[in-house]
DNA sequence: AAATTATTTAACCATTTAGTTAATTTCAAA
DNA sequence: TTTGAAATTAACTAAATGGTTAAATAATTT
């Protein structure tokens, strides 16, 4: 039975991409079996069946919305480390940037590192060739700036991993971090922000000889 | 209906103790709704009811392995930095001996995180207050060494996310950093083991002045 | 050994959950 | 305005799940 999708606009102007909106917000939150379809429905305003109706079953929804998620932080990353700029100020980029997309997107980082625990095989399906070898292009650099001197000798993979840890962690322990330091949201977030200036100082005065 | 347990062992010499041990084995890999009960009983070689006869409920189970793998996490970051060391040591200590309880609890990270996220309630009966300051004395000695001029000005309080960052993050993500690295188990451990070194050298460099 | 208490099991229960169905309503085109 | 497809709903199903029970077995005490 094959159905058209002639996308007429529903009586309550409920569009795919708004119940997936929807979904987005409930799986991030609570994880694959931390949700029920009742609950996306609820918080959507319509009835369960419609979610079975455009999305077929659980898992659909939940592929589309960690696609969506991880290539949200992905490709952005691939990008800018493949960018040509120089070290220096590719790792400045770097914070600013990345920094200003998981603040719009907080829940990621720990939805993302969750799932894939639980399940990485995932990787695998998400991850090509041209994915897979993300670093490279930043490792060469690195290792061209250790042989002209300018920085440490150091691993360049520790390097990368250190600048991911600085970035993400915070977003994926936000619970923690606003309690130990005793963070409203206003102040968490300028703590974030702050933190885009703070972090290219950081890594390039450990890293610069 | 009181119970007393006279301890005595059983047949299949399965210990409470023992069952609770495989119970945290599948509630760190799966996480909280993740985790059937059934599950935990067949990985214990033992009756879904004697699960209950335990440990009453999933939750008094959860509550249990969530209370050990937060206390096995936390009061160690305390008494590291509240002890007298120099900051510099204290640094040094820090990472070695942290990284060292990650190595032997890899999925703690990820789990404590992953569960707070989803119910943040449950930090304030976790913390009392001998905990909720923490990072009190810690932040004094930074204040003191940048008043002393030995190290640069900055927020002691982004000093110390970032070391949370470089030393927990790499274990939350493991899944992540092993597939992008292409590390198998082993490398994975040498290369966290070279962080041992190489972080506190990071830090370091990147405050003095 | 008899009686009592603790442990173990299989069968069961109530609820929840993802997913289905069949009937109804809405909408647009003819 | 009729018609046919798309959208929507309520009621349903089958499976799974946390938890219970009552009976059986093993261990301990008397």
């Amino acid at each position: 039975m094959i159905m058209k999708k002639t996308k007429v606009l529903s009586l309550d102007h409920h569009s795919e991409a708004s119940i997936l909106e929807t979904a987005k917000s409930v799986f991030l939150k609570r994880g694959y079996f931390g949700t029920r379809m009742q609950e996306i429905a609820d918080a959507a305003g319509i009835n369960k069946a419609m979610l079975h109706y455009y999305f077929r079953s659980k898992d659909k929804i939940f592929e589309a919305i960690f696609r969506e998620s991880f290539n949200c932080i992905f490709p952005k990353i691939l990008e800018i480390l493949n960018s040509d700029e120089m070290l220096k100020q590719k790792i400045q980029s770097f914070f600013s940037r990345y920094i200003d997309t998981l603040l719009e997107n907080p829940h990621i980082p720990g939805f993302i590192m969750h799932e894939i625990a639980h399940n990485p095989e995932r990787l695998n399906s998400f991850f090509q060739q041209h994915l897979a070898d993300i670093p490279k292009k930043f490792i060469k650099q690195i290792k061209d700036e250790i042989d002209a001197g300018n920085i440490i000798k150091i691993d360049p993979r520790q390097i990368i991993v250190n600048i991911l840890c600085l970035a993400v962690f915070p977003f994926a322990a936000k619970p923690l971090i606003q309690y130990v330091l005793n963070l409203k949201d206003a102040e968490y977030k300028n703590f974030m922000n702050d933190r885009k200036k703070i972090l290219p100082e950081f890594v390039i005065r450990a890293i610069k000889t």
